[in-house]
Parts: structure tokens; C-alpha cells; sequence
DNA sequence: TCTGGGGTCCTAGGACCC
DNA sequence: TCTGGGGTCCTAGGACCC
């Protein structure tokens, strides 16, 4: 296809509220958040919801208070997961070349699309259509020359719309639009630029790059001078997002991380959580294949001051023990005897498929013992679902008498 | 009841090697 | 005595995205 605005970027509305509400018609027109429980954030809300300033990653507390009548909902990841698949293939029943962002977004590049009905807007509308028809779930497509000026079209949309950016209009486009909209604009990185008296995209393409590396950093500054002029060479790649099994690269790390339901200073308490963390990401490492060489903690203190440790080990493990025992060991460094402890993660980085480590017949012969005990815990959860296994420290007093 | 959980990438300093 | 210059790995922190 002959087009000068391949790119289609598609961004779900609403999602998670979106994709429960299905089920839950009588809500439809109410305000409706997900998520935002105790000591959680707002997940998604709906356009009601949103009426009245609730907005996701907003505290629940806060949510409530604009919003007293709000109904929360508990998120359901399965079928997040689910009904995200059926959409994705809806795309590639335009093109192959999708790339999945998170389970809501995706680009397509429709130059390789099929003949199925006209432009890149008729492609947009068509599917905006399908995925209403069959998933019940309002889209917003953004089309235009490159990736991150879709982005910002779709968001423009928003909600239930299309939007197409020309080439020759994208510097209009652009120039009147805050700073923070641009991709890899943060809270942080907008204020800076806001008290350099650079306050719409216009002023950021206005500024000599030199200016912009000096004081952002040489990567992020020439970064944001060439979006701010349109210019983003970077293509749609079909095999990024691991997370949907499509083959693409492995991802670079696995972690888990929970927030305390009360602050601690109970080593025990934090060991537990540690074990109980480490277990989840090591049977995620085996399920997938993978073993990782470098111990990542996250310690987060009442006051929300962060912090991370991490080990490089001598050869890549998947096995329970030897993670739990690295972060332990760290853990323990830190000397945290009174600290109050709102959170705690762990993280394995490094990952390399498993047979690389095997083949150096490495993995499984230092501690035969604990990788066989892990390979039983994984056939038990399999057979028996994973909430009926696990390491023995963490039954509650009394479990198995 | 202020502030989740899953990630990625960049920066920067020091160690270490050639 | 008067001191290079890269390259890579490791660690910690921070910003960002959804």
C-alpha cells in the first residue's frame, strides 16, 4: 500500500473499566473505577468517573473524595489477558506487523496490509468497529507518518475517535501541545523544562539541541528536539512485548515487588515476603525458560524513600534457594533493625535462555537437591494450582498438623 | 488509610584490563 | 616521578511508560 501515514496507533478506552463493564450494563453510566483499594491506586476509571477529576494512578483516597458515589471495582487480570488477545488479533487480521505496547495498545504499520478495504483511515475505522462489535469495547486509532506522532493523534481522539496527522501538518500538530505530552516527558522531566521557560513542544523545537543535551542529558535532549520536530526513525517491530508469547526477545529481567498491608520492622515478616516474592519469580523464570545471574532487592521505607541492592552471581539460576539466599544476604547488609519497611521486591536480571546455562552443565548440579525440589513445587502447582504449594516457611502455625 | 506493580533505559562512578 | 585512553562489567539511582 502506497500511503505517506502508515502508522495506526490504537489505544483502548478505559480499558480495564471498559472490559469489566461488559458484564455490568446497569454501571455503564455511572462512575466506575478499578482498583484503588487500601494503600492502592486507581487502576482505570471511566469517563463518568473521569468527569469528575478521577484519574488512574491517583490514590483511592483522593479518587473518593472527588468522587464520593464512585463504584470500585476489583481488577480481573484473566480476562484482561483475555479479552486483550482477542483484540491484538483483530489487528493482525489487518497486518502482521502489531506491536503490542501493554495489553490496550498497540501500532500496526499497514503498508504490508493486505486489500482489505482502502487507507490507513479506512483500516482504522474498520477495526474500530470490529473490536466495538465483537469485544463490546470503544477504541481510539491515531494515524500518521511515525509512531510517536500516532501516539500523540490517538490520545487526541480520545474517546471513541480517529484522528490522522498529514506529514505536512505534523509541525502544527505538534508546536501548540505541552511538553509533558511528549513520549518520554515525565512529571520531572516537564517541570524542568516548564522553569527553563520551555513550556510547549514548539519552544523544545525552537531550542538548539546543544541547549537541550546541557540541561537534559545528552540522549534524552537531542531525543525530544527530534520528536519535537516530527522526526522519530524508529519502526513498528512485531517482536517486542515478551509478555504475549509472540516470540519476541526475552525479557531483560523478572521481579515481583509487594506493598505491606502495614508498614513492618519485622525481619521475619520481611524474610517471608522476600521467600514468598522470590518463589513467584523463580517458578516464572523456570515456566519461561530462563535463568538470571543478578539478585536485584527493593526496599521501600515508611517515608517512601527507595532503595535497590543488588549481586552478580557466578552462573545464572532459576533455582528458589540460591535467589532467596542472595536476598537474604542482602537484605541483611543493610543493617535495617528499626527501619519501617512499606515494601519489599526481588529481581532477577541478566536472563539467559536456560539451555545456555546447562549446556556449561552449571544449572541443577550445584544443588541437585533444591533445583529437583523446585521441579517437584512446579508439577504440584500445575496438577494442583499454585496456591497449594509452597516453601514450607510460609504455612501459617499449626498448618499440617 | 496519600502515593501499585510490571517493566525498560539512561547516567555515572569505580574496578579492572589491555 | 607528574601520570593515556578505551572498553567492559558492576552497582545504585532515577526517570519513564502502561
Amino acid at each position: 500500500m502506497v500511503t505517506d501515514t502508515p502508522i495506526l496507533h490504537v489505544d483502548m478506552d478505559a480499558f480495564y473499566a471498559s472490559a469489566l463493564l461488559r458484564d455490568r450494563p446497569e454501571l455503564q453510566d455511572r462512575p466506575v473505577m478499578v482498583g484503588g483499594g487500601h494503600r492502592g491506586v486507581v487502576l482505570a476509571a471511566n469517563y463518568p468517573a473521569r468527569a469528575y477529576g478521577v484519574r488512574s494512578a491517583m490514590t483511592g483516597t483522593r479518587a473518593r473524595r472527588l468522587c464520593p458515589q464512585v463504584v470500585v471495582l476489583q481488577p480481573d487480570y484473566d480476562l484482561f489477558t483475555a479479552v486483550s488477545a482477542s483484540v491484538m488479533e483483530v489487528f493482525r487480521r489487518v497486518t502482521p506487523l502489531v506491536e503490542a505496547v501493554s495489553l490496550d495498545e498497540a501500532f500496526l504499520d499497514v503498508r504490508a496490509a493486505g486489500r482489505r478495504a482502502g487507507g490507513p483511515v479506512e483500516l482504522g475505522e474498520w477495526i474500530r468497529a470490529t473490536v466495538h462489535d465483537e469485544q463490546r469495547i470503544a477504541c481510539s486509532v491515531g494515524v500518521a507518518a511515525s509512531i510517536s506522532v500516532a501516539k500523540l493523534a490517538s490520545r487526541r481522539a480520545k474517546p471513541d475517535g480517529l484522528l490522522v496527522v498529514p506529514p505536512d501538518e505534523v509541525t502544527a500538530f505538534l508546536h501548540p501541545l505541552d511538553v509533558g505530552e511528549l513520549y518520554g516527558v515525565g512529571d520531572k522531566t516537564r517541570t524542568r523544562l516548564h522553569r527553563l521557560g520551555l513550556v510547549t513542544v514548539g519552544d523544545v523545537a525552537h531550542t538548539p539541541v546543544a541547549t537541550l543535551r546541557r540541561d537534559l542529558g545528552h540522549h534524552l535532549g537531542g531525543h525530544l528536539h527530534d520528536l519535537a520536530w516530527g522526526v522519530d526513525v524508529r519502526e513498528v517491530s512485531p517482536g517486542r512485548a515478551g509478555v504475549f508469547g509472540h516470540g519476541g526477545p526475552p525479557d531483560r529481567s523478572m521481579g515481583a515487588q509487594e506493598t505491606f498491608g502495614r508498614d513492618t520492622d519485622d525481619r521475619e515478616v520481611v524474610l517471608r515476603e522476600l521467600l514468598r516474592l522470590t518463589a513467584k519469580v523463580t517458578a516464572r523464570l523456570r515456566s519461561a525458560a530462563v535463568a538470571g545471574r543478578t539478585v536485584a532487592i527493593t526496599v521501600r521505607f515508611a517515608d517512601f524513600t527507595t532503595i535497590t541492592r543488588s549481586r552478580t552471581l557466578g552462573e545464572a539460576t532459576d533455582v528458589t534457594q540460591e535467589v532467596y539466599a542472595a536476598a537474604v544476604r542482602l537484605y541483611d547488609a543493610q543493617g535495617l533493625q528499626r527501619a519501617r519497611i512499606r515494601l519489599v521486591g526481588v529481581r532477577v536480571e541478566g536472563l539467559v535462555p536456560r539451555q545456555q546455562v546447562e549446556r556449561q552443565g552449571v544449572l541443577g548440579e550445584r544443588d541437585r537437591g533444591w533445583a529437583d525440589a523446585d521441579r517437584a513445587v512446579d508439577r504440584a502447582a500445575r496438577r494442583f494450582g499454585s496456591a497449594a504449594v509452597r516453601p514450607a516457611s510460609l504455612l501459617g502455625p499449626g498448618a499440617g498438623r
